[in-house]
DNA sequence: CCTTAGCTGATAATGACTATCACAAAATAC
DNA sequence: GTATTTTGTGATAGTCATTATCAGCTAAGG
Protein backbone atom coordinates (compact mmCIF):
# COMPACT_ATOMS: atom_id res chain seq x y z
CA UNK A 1 0.00 0.00 0.00
CA UNK A 2 2.78 2.29 -0.84
CA UNK A 3 0.73 4.80 -2.82
CA UNK A 4 -2.14 5.01 0.02
CA UNK A 5 0.83 5.30 2.64
CA UNK A 6 2.22 8.65 0.61
CA UNK A 7 -1.38 10.02 0.05
CA UNK A 8 -1.60 9.69 4.00
CA UNK A 9 1.37 11.49 4.71
CA UNK A 10 0.55 14.58 2.59
CA UNK A 11 -2.53 14.83 3.31
CA UNK A 12 -1.70 14.71 7.24
CA UNK A 13 1.50 17.61 6.30
CA UNK A 14 -1.17 19.76 5.01
CA UNK A 15 -3.36 19.20 8.13
CA UNK A 16 -0.63 19.86 10.52
CA UNK A 17 0.37 23.13 8.20
CA UNK A 18 -2.73 24.46 8.38
CA UNK A 19 -2.50 24.64 11.98
CA UNK A 20 -5.04 21.59 13.27
CA UNK A 21 -4.62 18.58 15.09
CA UNK A 22 -3.84 15.06 13.39
CA UNK A 23 -6.63 13.39 15.87
CA UNK A 24 -7.74 9.68 15.72
CA UNK A 25 -11.21 10.68 14.59
CA UNK A 26 -9.56 12.79 11.38
CA UNK A 27 -6.72 10.23 10.67
CA UNK A 28 -9.64 7.37 10.95
CA UNK A 29 -11.96 9.19 8.30
CA UNK A 30 -8.85 10.26 5.98
CA UNK A 31 -7.99 6.39 6.23
CA UNK A 32 -11.58 5.59 4.96
CA UNK A 33 -11.67 8.25 2.38
CA UNK A 34 -8.12 7.03 0.50
CA UNK A 35 -9.47 3.01 1.07
CA UNK A 36 -12.86 4.33 -1.02
CA UNK A 37 -11.63 6.85 -2.91
CA UNK A 38 -13.26 5.37 -6.50
CA UNK A 39 -16.68 5.83 -4.83
CA UNK A 40 -18.19 8.61 -3.66
CA UNK A 41 -19.62 8.60 -0.29
CA UNK A 42 -21.95 10.74 1.72
CA UNK A 43 -21.07 11.82 5.06
CA UNK A 44 -23.68 9.45 6.62
CA UNK A 45 -21.70 6.80 4.75
CA UNK A 46 -18.46 7.72 6.01
CA UNK A 47 -19.30 7.85 9.41
CA UNK A 48 -20.73 4.54 9.33
CA UNK A 49 -17.37 3.57 7.66
CA UNK A 50 -15.23 5.01 10.38
CA UNK A 51 -17.54 3.43 13.21
CA UNK A 52 -16.96 0.18 12.12
CA UNK A 53 -13.02 0.45 12.44
CA UNK A 54 -13.85 -0.18 16.86
CA UNK A 55 -13.91 3.81 17.28
CA UNK A 56 -17.04 6.18 18.44
CA UNK A 57 -17.08 8.81 16.50
CA UNK A 58 -19.97 11.31 16.64
CA UNK A 59 -21.18 12.24 13.30
CA UNK A 60 -20.88 15.85 14.02
CA UNK A 61 -17.28 15.18 14.25
CA UNK A 62 -17.23 13.67 10.76
CA UNK A 63 -18.93 16.39 9.09
CA UNK A 64 -16.61 18.97 10.95
CA UNK A 65 -13.41 16.97 9.58
CA UNK A 66 -15.25 16.94 6.00
CA UNK A 67 -15.27 20.65 6.16
CA UNK A 68 -12.10 21.20 6.97
CA UNK A 69 -10.92 18.39 4.62
CA UNK A 70 -12.87 20.43 2.13
CA UNK A 71 -11.53 23.95 2.80
CA UNK A 72 -7.81 22.27 2.41
CA UNK A 73 -8.86 21.34 -0.80
CA UNK A 74 -7.99 17.77 0.16
CA UNK A 75 -11.81 16.28 -1.17
CA UNK A 76 -14.39 17.85 -3.13
CA UNK A 77 -18.03 18.62 -1.89
CA UNK A 78 -19.97 17.38 -4.82
CA UNK A 79 -23.98 18.06 -5.09
CA UNK A 80 -25.53 15.62 -7.52
CA UNK A 81 -29.31 15.56 -8.29
CA UNK A 82 -30.57 14.09 -4.81
CA UNK A 83 -29.50 17.25 -3.00
CA UNK A 84 -27.03 15.05 -0.85
CA UNK A 85 -23.65 16.26 -0.54
CA UNK A 86 -20.86 13.50 -1.29
CA UNK A 87 -17.13 13.62 -1.23
CA UNK A 88 -14.18 13.08 -3.32
CA UNK A 89 -10.36 12.75 -2.55
CA UNK A 90 -8.74 15.51 -4.78
CA UNK A 91 -5.29 13.74 -4.92
CA UNK A 92 -3.07 15.46 -7.36
CA UNK A 93 -4.57 18.79 -6.10
CA UNK A 94 -5.46 19.58 -10.03
CA UNK A 95 -7.09 23.02 -10.63
CA UNK A 96 -9.88 21.29 -12.92
CA UNK A 97 -12.07 18.36 -11.50
CA UNK A 98 -12.52 14.92 -13.24
CA UNK A 99 -16.20 14.63 -14.43
CA UNK A 100 -19.00 12.02 -13.27
CA UNK A 101 -21.28 9.75 -15.01
CA UNK A 102 -24.62 8.89 -12.90
CA UNK A 103 -26.39 5.89 -13.76
CA UNK A 104 -30.04 6.68 -13.84
CA UNK A 105 -30.94 3.07 -13.04
CA UNK A 106 -29.07 1.96 -10.39
CA UNK A 107 -27.20 5.29 -9.06
CA UNK A 108 -23.39 4.70 -10.00
CA UNK A 109 -21.02 7.16 -10.42
CA UNK A 110 -18.04 6.71 -12.32
CA UNK A 111 -15.68 8.85 -13.13
CA UNK A 112 -13.51 10.15 -16.29
CA UNK A 113 -10.59 11.11 -15.69
CA UNK A 114 -10.16 14.01 -18.71
CA UNK A 115 -11.00 17.28 -18.76
CA UNK A 116 -11.62 17.94 -22.23
CA UNK A 117 -13.48 21.49 -21.23
CA UNK A 118 -10.92 23.94 -21.86
CA UNK A 119 -12.13 24.64 -25.33
CA UNK A 120 -15.08 25.44 -23.91
CA UNK A 121 -13.71 27.65 -21.35
CA UNK A 122 -11.90 29.47 -23.21
CA UNK A 123 -15.10 30.70 -25.43
CA UNK A 124 -16.81 31.20 -22.40
CA UNK A 125 -14.66 33.38 -20.77
CA UNK A 126 -14.38 35.34 -24.27
CA UNK A 127 -18.09 35.44 -24.84
CA UNK A 128 -19.67 36.02 -21.49
CA UNK A 129 -16.64 37.91 -19.79
CA UNK A 130 -16.58 35.44 -17.01
CA UNK A 131 -13.50 34.57 -15.20
CA UNK A 132 -14.13 30.76 -14.71
CA UNK A 133 -12.39 28.97 -11.83
CA UNK A 134 -13.62 25.76 -11.96
CA UNK A 135 -16.50 23.96 -12.89
CA UNK A 136 -18.54 20.70 -12.40
CA UNK A 137 -20.06 18.59 -15.53
CA UNK A 138 -22.41 15.48 -15.14
CA UNK A 139 -23.37 13.15 -17.56
CA UNK A 140 -26.91 11.75 -16.72
CA UNK A 141 -27.49 8.57 -18.74
CA UNK A 142 -27.25 4.67 -18.20
CA UNK A 143 -24.19 2.84 -17.05
CA UNK A 144 -22.53 -0.10 -19.65
CA UNK A 145 -24.37 -2.59 -17.17
CA UNK A 146 -27.61 -0.80 -17.02
CA UNK A 147 -27.58 -0.27 -20.50
CA UNK A 148 -27.07 -4.11 -21.52
CA UNK A 149 -29.70 -4.72 -19.36
CA UNK A 150 -32.26 -2.49 -20.80
CA UNK A 151 -31.48 -3.87 -24.59
CA UNK A 152 -31.96 -7.86 -23.29
CA UNK A 153 -35.32 -6.60 -21.86
CA UNK A 154 -36.42 -4.97 -24.18
CA UNK A 155 -35.37 -6.91 -27.59
CA UNK B 1 -46.85 40.05 -23.84
CA UNK B 2 -47.24 37.85 -27.17
CA UNK B 3 -44.37 35.63 -26.79
CA UNK B 4 -45.41 35.11 -23.11
CA UNK B 5 -49.47 34.44 -24.00
CA UNK B 6 -48.31 31.32 -26.51
CA UNK B 7 -46.31 29.95 -24.29
CA UNK B 8 -48.50 30.20 -21.51
CA UNK B 9 -51.36 28.55 -23.84
CA UNK B 10 -48.82 25.42 -24.82
CA UNK B 11 -47.88 25.14 -21.23
CA UNK B 12 -51.56 24.78 -20.35
CA UNK B 13 -52.10 22.99 -23.53
CA UNK B 14 -49.46 20.30 -22.30
CA UNK B 15 -50.80 20.40 -18.73
CA UNK B 16 -54.39 19.24 -20.57
CA UNK B 17 -53.14 16.60 -22.01
CA UNK B 18 -51.32 15.15 -19.58
CA UNK B 19 -55.11 15.07 -17.62
CA UNK B 20 -54.16 17.52 -15.19
CA UNK B 21 -56.81 20.39 -14.35
CA UNK B 22 -55.90 23.91 -15.18
CA UNK B 23 -56.60 25.13 -11.32
CA UNK B 24 -56.10 28.91 -10.49
CA UNK B 25 -53.17 27.67 -8.43
CA UNK B 26 -51.29 26.07 -11.39
CA UNK B 27 -52.01 28.91 -13.60
CA UNK B 28 -50.40 31.59 -11.06
CA UNK B 29 -47.37 29.74 -10.83
CA UNK B 30 -46.80 28.60 -14.28
CA UNK B 31 -47.37 32.59 -14.40
CA UNK B 32 -44.63 33.29 -12.15
CA UNK B 33 -41.89 31.08 -13.98
CA UNK B 34 -43.04 32.57 -17.49
CA UNK B 35 -42.57 36.34 -16.15
CA UNK B 36 -39.14 35.55 -14.32
CA UNK B 37 -37.84 33.22 -16.67
CA UNK B 38 -34.62 34.86 -16.77
CA UNK B 39 -34.12 33.97 -13.05
CA UNK B 40 -33.64 30.70 -11.32
CA UNK B 41 -35.90 30.77 -8.42
CA UNK B 42 -36.48 28.07 -5.49
CA UNK B 43 -39.56 26.45 -4.31
CA UNK B 44 -39.65 29.36 -1.44
CA UNK B 45 -39.31 32.38 -3.96
CA UNK B 46 -41.99 30.91 -6.55
CA UNK B 47 -44.11 30.30 -3.14
CA UNK B 48 -43.27 33.96 -2.45
CA UNK B 49 -44.30 35.60 -5.56
CA UNK B 50 -47.39 33.30 -6.14
CA UNK B 51 -48.62 34.74 -2.55
CA UNK B 52 -48.00 38.18 -3.56
CA UNK B 53 -50.38 38.47 -6.69
CA UNK B 54 -53.36 38.26 -3.57
CA UNK B 55 -53.92 34.62 -3.69
CA UNK B 56 -53.58 32.45 -0.78
CA UNK B 57 -51.99 29.69 -1.89
CA UNK B 58 -50.02 27.22 0.14
CA UNK B 59 -46.19 25.70 0.01
CA UNK B 60 -46.97 22.39 -0.65
CA UNK B 61 -49.49 23.13 -3.47
CA UNK B 62 -46.51 25.34 -5.01
CA UNK B 63 -43.95 22.11 -4.84
CA UNK B 64 -46.20 19.62 -6.21
CA UNK B 65 -47.03 21.83 -9.23
CA UNK B 66 -43.41 22.13 -9.43
CA UNK B 67 -43.29 18.28 -9.45
CA UNK B 68 -46.23 17.95 -12.51
CA UNK B 69 -44.11 20.55 -14.26
CA UNK B 70 -40.69 18.75 -13.91
CA UNK B 71 -42.58 15.50 -15.07
CA UNK B 72 -44.06 16.90 -18.22
CA UNK B 73 -40.57 18.76 -18.79
CA UNK B 74 -42.03 21.54 -18.94
CA UNK B 75 -39.28 23.35 -16.16
CA UNK B 76 -35.81 21.80 -15.39
CA UNK B 77 -35.35 20.99 -11.83
CA UNK B 78 -31.47 22.05 -11.13
CA UNK B 79 -29.39 21.61 -7.96
CA UNK B 80 -25.99 23.42 -7.41
CA UNK B 81 -23.82 22.98 -4.55
CA UNK B 82 -25.99 24.47 -2.00
CA UNK B 83 -28.39 21.34 -2.16
CA UNK B 84 -30.99 23.71 -2.77
CA UNK B 85 -33.90 22.91 -5.78
CA UNK B 86 -33.95 25.76 -8.46
CA UNK B 87 -36.45 25.41 -11.32
CA UNK B 88 -35.35 26.68 -14.89
CA UNK B 89 -38.09 27.18 -18.02
CA UNK B 90 -37.36 24.64 -20.28
CA UNK B 91 -39.20 26.44 -23.46
CA UNK B 92 -38.02 25.16 -26.58
CA UNK B 93 -37.89 21.20 -25.27
CA UNK B 94 -34.21 20.62 -26.40
CA UNK B 95 -33.42 17.34 -25.60
CA UNK B 96 -30.06 19.36 -23.79
CA UNK B 97 -29.96 21.86 -21.42
CA UNK B 98 -27.85 25.31 -21.72
CA UNK B 99 -25.33 25.34 -18.78
CA UNK B 100 -24.76 27.72 -16.16
CA UNK B 101 -22.19 30.37 -14.89
CA UNK B 102 -22.16 30.50 -11.05
CA UNK B 103 -20.79 33.82 -9.30
CA UNK B 104 -18.78 32.44 -6.22
CA UNK B 105 -19.46 36.32 -5.05
CA UNK B 106 -22.67 37.37 -5.92
CA UNK B 107 -24.31 34.01 -6.14
CA UNK B 108 -26.18 34.82 -9.35
CA UNK B 109 -26.77 32.39 -12.07
CA UNK B 110 -26.56 33.42 -15.94
CA UNK B 111 -27.06 30.95 -18.57
CA UNK B 112 -25.11 30.02 -21.64
CA UNK B 113 -27.36 29.33 -24.32
CA UNK B 114 -24.85 27.12 -26.65
CA UNK B 115 -24.63 23.12 -26.06
CA UNK B 116 -20.92 22.71 -27.16
CA UNK B 117 -20.76 19.39 -25.53
CA UNK B 118 -21.33 17.54 -28.64
CA UNK B 119 -18.05 16.02 -29.22
CA UNK B 120 -17.32 15.54 -25.80
CA UNK B 121 -20.26 13.07 -25.85
CA UNK B 122 -19.20 11.01 -28.47
CA UNK B 123 -16.20 10.51 -26.55
CA UNK B 124 -17.59 9.33 -23.13
CA UNK B 125 -19.96 7.03 -24.83
CA UNK B 126 -16.81 5.37 -26.77
CA UNK B 127 -14.55 5.53 -23.79
CA UNK B 128 -16.97 4.53 -21.17
CA UNK B 129 -19.70 2.38 -22.86
CA UNK B 130 -22.39 4.77 -21.12
CA UNK B 131 -25.24 5.92 -22.79
CA UNK B 132 -26.03 9.73 -22.39
CA UNK B 133 -29.16 11.16 -21.99
CA UNK B 134 -28.55 14.52 -20.37
CA UNK B 135 -25.87 16.53 -18.55
CA UNK B 136 -25.20 19.22 -16.45
CA UNK B 137 -22.44 21.23 -16.92
CA UNK B 138 -22.03 25.25 -14.64
CA UNK B 139 -18.73 26.95 -14.31
CA UNK B 140 -17.89 28.50 -11.28
CA UNK B 141 -16.20 31.72 -11.25
CA UNK B 142 -16.75 35.60 -10.79
CA UNK B 143 -19.72 37.15 -13.04
CA UNK B 144 -18.59 40.34 -15.43
CA UNK B 145 -19.74 42.38 -12.79
CA UNK B 146 -17.54 41.33 -9.40
CA UNK B 147 -14.54 40.99 -11.81
CA UNK B 148 -14.73 44.47 -12.63
CA UNK B 149 -15.05 45.18 -8.92
CA UNK B 150 -12.26 42.47 -7.65
CA UNK B 151 -9.53 44.38 -9.98
CA UNK B 152 -10.57 47.99 -8.74
CA UNK B 153 -10.28 46.92 -5.44
CA UNK B 154 -6.61 45.02 -5.91
CA UNK B 155 -5.45 47.75 -8.15
C1' DC C 1 0.01 21.86 38.45
C1' DC C 2 -3.02 25.13 36.06
C1' DT C 3 -4.79 27.48 32.34
C1' DT C 4 -6.10 27.92 27.78
C1' DA C 5 -7.27 26.64 23.25
C1' DG C 6 -8.65 23.09 20.27
C1' DC C 7 -11.62 18.91 19.79
C1' DT C 8 -15.16 15.75 20.59
C1' DG C 9 -19.87 13.50 21.21
C1' DA C 10 -24.59 13.98 22.26
C1' DT C 11 -28.23 16.31 21.18
C1' DA C 12 -31.15 20.23 19.98
C1' DA C 13 -32.19 23.24 16.23
C1' DT C 14 -32.64 24.48 11.39
C1' DG C 15 -34.35 24.36 6.88
C1' DA C 16 -35.81 22.17 2.59
C1' DC C 17 -38.82 19.08 1.35
C1' DT C 18 -42.64 15.31 1.75
C1' DA C 19 -46.61 12.89 3.71
C1' DT C 20 -50.95 13.17 5.83
C1' DC C 21 -55.51 14.44 6.40
C1' DA C 22 -59.80 16.84 6.34
C1' DC C 23 -62.14 19.52 3.27
C1' DA C 24 -63.47 21.69 -1.46
C1' DA C 25 -64.30 21.40 -6.35
C1' DA C 26 -64.90 19.05 -10.39
C1' DA C 27 -65.99 14.89 -13.10
C1' DT C 28 -68.58 10.84 -13.49
C1' DA C 29 -72.15 7.54 -12.18
C1' DC C 30 -76.74 6.57 -11.39
C1' DG D 1 -79.93 16.43 -10.69
C1' DT D 2 -78.26 14.32 -6.85
C1' DA D 3 -74.81 10.84 -5.26
C1' DT D 4 -70.26 9.29 -5.51
C1' DT D 5 -65.73 9.00 -6.77
C1' DT D 6 -61.62 11.50 -8.18
C1' DT D 7 -58.61 15.26 -8.07
C1' DG D 8 -56.74 19.17 -5.89
C1' DT D 9 -55.87 22.24 -1.91
C1' DG D 10 -54.02 24.27 2.62
C1' DA D 11 -52.40 23.52 7.10
C1' DT D 12 -49.50 21.12 9.50
C1' DA D 13 -46.79 17.29 11.22
C1' DG D 14 -42.96 14.52 9.94
C1' DT D 15 -38.46 13.42 7.68
C1' DC D 16 -33.83 13.84 6.72
C1' DA D 17 -29.33 16.09 5.88
C1' DT D 18 -26.86 19.38 7.95
C1' DT D 19 -25.44 22.90 11.57
C1' DA D 20 -25.19 24.99 16.17
C1' DT D 21 -24.73 24.44 20.98
C1' DC D 22 -22.62 23.06 25.03
C1' DA D 23 -20.46 20.42 28.60
C1' DG D 24 -16.61 17.69 29.06
C1' DC D 25 -11.99 15.90 27.29
C1' DT D 26 -7.14 16.35 25.79
C1' DA D 27 -2.87 18.17 24.66
C1' DA D 28 0.57 22.13 25.06
C1' DG D 29 2.72 25.83 27.26
C1' DG D 30 3.67 28.53 31.17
Amino acid sequence: MKKLDSSFKIIKQKLHEAGFKLTPQRELTVEVLLEKEKDHLSAEEIYLLVKSKNTGIGLATVYRTLEILTELQIINKLTFQDGIARYDLNMNSEKHQHHHLLCLKCGNIEEVKQDMLFEIEKEIERDYQFVVRDHRLTFHGLCRNCSNRQETEEG
